[in-house]
RNA sequence: GUGCCCAUAGCUUAGUGGUAAAGCUCCAGUCUGUGGAUCUGGCUACGAGAGUUCGAUCCUCUCUGGGCACC
């Protein structure tokens, strides 16, 4: 009996050969998911500044909260009490939660870099081979003013002062909070998810940037699959595992060899659960950090080697032209900060593109954010109202960004539903994106 | 009324006989498994007039405005 069930209900390969794109049907205990479907992020159970009423409202079907911050606060013993995520946080759809993987990146390698989810210009180019993140003295500055201002740091010291560092067995964390370490293994992963109680949740990985040199990608990208083996095995070791959802990562960074073997060796993986009965994943994210450039490929490579019938979800992508292109590929669960990020800081989205709706050419603006758009901000509030607010620094200007920007995402990749449905994909793809990318 | 002090960007302040710097604000950009953060650019100023000087925001005088003290 599996957690979670998954079914394609149309394939993009009927009207285009050779398109791995798919619409289909997850079905969770806490209801089901249209897919291709767009996640939100709630990393501390919230979408932040929205309530679940609201949320519901802008049409999301699933929230994805995270371990790391969770575990820290309020802490998952205390979720487990509270009936789980979804009963604490009062948002009863379906729920994931991410491993605390990408945080042993965010808060180790990449920190006080210029390293996110995605690597800026020219990226990974010509770093195939070498392109060491060496400590560098804007690296310690970042540090210092992180670390509360320490006057004596060097590049050597520096390293020891990352919040996050990862070895053979797991990663030691620092609390971004109080700074006290803790130390996550796959399985202790696995226990706070556990206890967080999300219907999908995800194996432990080590998410490393696309500078890092192949040998690097090579020994990180093993230890991430024996990560997975121990996340699936102490995951069927509990009876979580009839009622939660794992979901293997892939790694490889920008490899299409590691990439591939990546797909290969998760979608293979299995163990013997208490019962003697033999247990695979349940779903794959495909993770890492990209240059731009290199995504839509990483995508394609793994998404024709992963089987077709388990659900893959591209962790933590968002924008509208990246999610055509995943959807394309048969990406079916996206997640993405970027509506609320973007939101609370006065960017929205539009047909027309982004735009700061804070600008003053907006502040006499009485129009909508988005003519047509049908989310709660739009029928009943103007542009002039949203920049006043956030001029004025309220709360609430937040929330309206933030509400426009979920619906529009997730409208975006219900409409792309809706076209593989009506076998017109390209057509729509070409059409929005005709108006979105024009200057 | 008399004496003293002060006047530099929207605000608070640096500074100099060779036309000016910073913080905040403002304007714009950035944001992809969270970061209400950050970062990157940009606009804007020597109160007015006269004098000394090759040259004055700086020195002198007058005026205007503000502050303090005394009567």
């Amino acid at each position: 009996m599996n957690a979670i069930k998954f079914d394609i209900v149309k394939k993009m390969s009927d009207e285009a050969p050779g398109s791995l794109g798919r619409a289909g049907v997850i079905s969770t205990a806490h209801g089901n998911i249209q897919t291709p479907a767009f996640v939100t992020v709630g990393t501390k159970a919230t979408v932040k500044g929205i309530t679940p009423e609201m949320l519901k409202e802008t049409g999301a079907q699933v929230m994805l909260a995270n371990t790391y911050h969770l575990y820290l606060q309020p802490g998952d013993e205390l979720i487990h009490k509270a009936g789980g995520l979804g009963r604490f946080s009062g948002w009863n759809g379906p729920t994931m939660t991410d491993s605390g993987g990408f945080q042993a990146f965010s808060l180790g390698a990449a920190f006080g870099k210029d390293l996110g989810k995605l690597v800026k210009g020219e990226g990974g180019k010509g770093a195939a081979g070498e392109m060491p993140l060496s400590e560098t003295t804007e690296t310690a500055k970042a540090m210092k003013a992180k670390a509360g201002g320490r006057d004596s740091l060097n590049a050597q010291d520096g390293a020891a002062l990352k919040p996050a560092q990862v070895d053979e067995n797991g990663v030691m964390f620092r609390s971004v909070i109080d700074g006290s370490a803790h130390y996550f293994s796959p399985e202790k992963s696995i226990a706070i998810q556990h206890n967080i109680g999300a219907d999908m949740i995800f194996a432990f990985d080590e998410c490393t940037s696309p500078t890092e040199s192949l040998s690097y990608q090579r020994q990180s990208l093993d230890r991430t699959h024996r990560w997975a083996k121990q996340c699936l095995q102490y995951h069927h070791s509990k009876d979580n595992a009839e009622r939660q959802a794992l979901f293997g990562v892939l790694q490889g960074g920008r490899f299409e060899d590691l990439r591939k073997e990546s797909a290969e060796k998760l979608a293979a993986m299995r163990i013997t659960d208490r019962n003697g009965v033999e247990q695979g994943f349940d779903g794959f994210g495909i993770g890492g950090s990209f240059a731009k450039e290199d995504m839509s490929s990483a995508v394609a490579w793994v998404n024709s080697v992963l089987p077709e019938e388990k659900p893959r979800h591209l962790l933590g992508i968002g924008e509208p032209e990246d999610l055509f292109m995943a959807v394309e590929q048969g990406c079916d669960l996206f997640d993405c900060v970027l509506p609320t990020r973007n939101g609370r800081t006065g960017t929205v989205f539009t047909k027309y593109g982004k735009v700061n709706i804070g600008n003053t050419k907006y502040r006499d603006d009485l129009g909508p954010i988005d003519e047509g758009c049908e989310c709660y901000a739009c029928k009943n509030y103007s542009r002039a109202y949203v920049a006043h607010l956030f001029h004025a620094k309220e709360m609430l200007a937040g929330t309206l960004a933030s509400i426009h920007n979920l619906h529009f995402l997730i409208k975006l990749v219900d409409n792309m539903r809706q076209a593989i449905l009506d076998g017109n994909f390209a057509e729509y793809k070409k059409n929005f994106l005709g108006l979105y990318l024009k200057d």
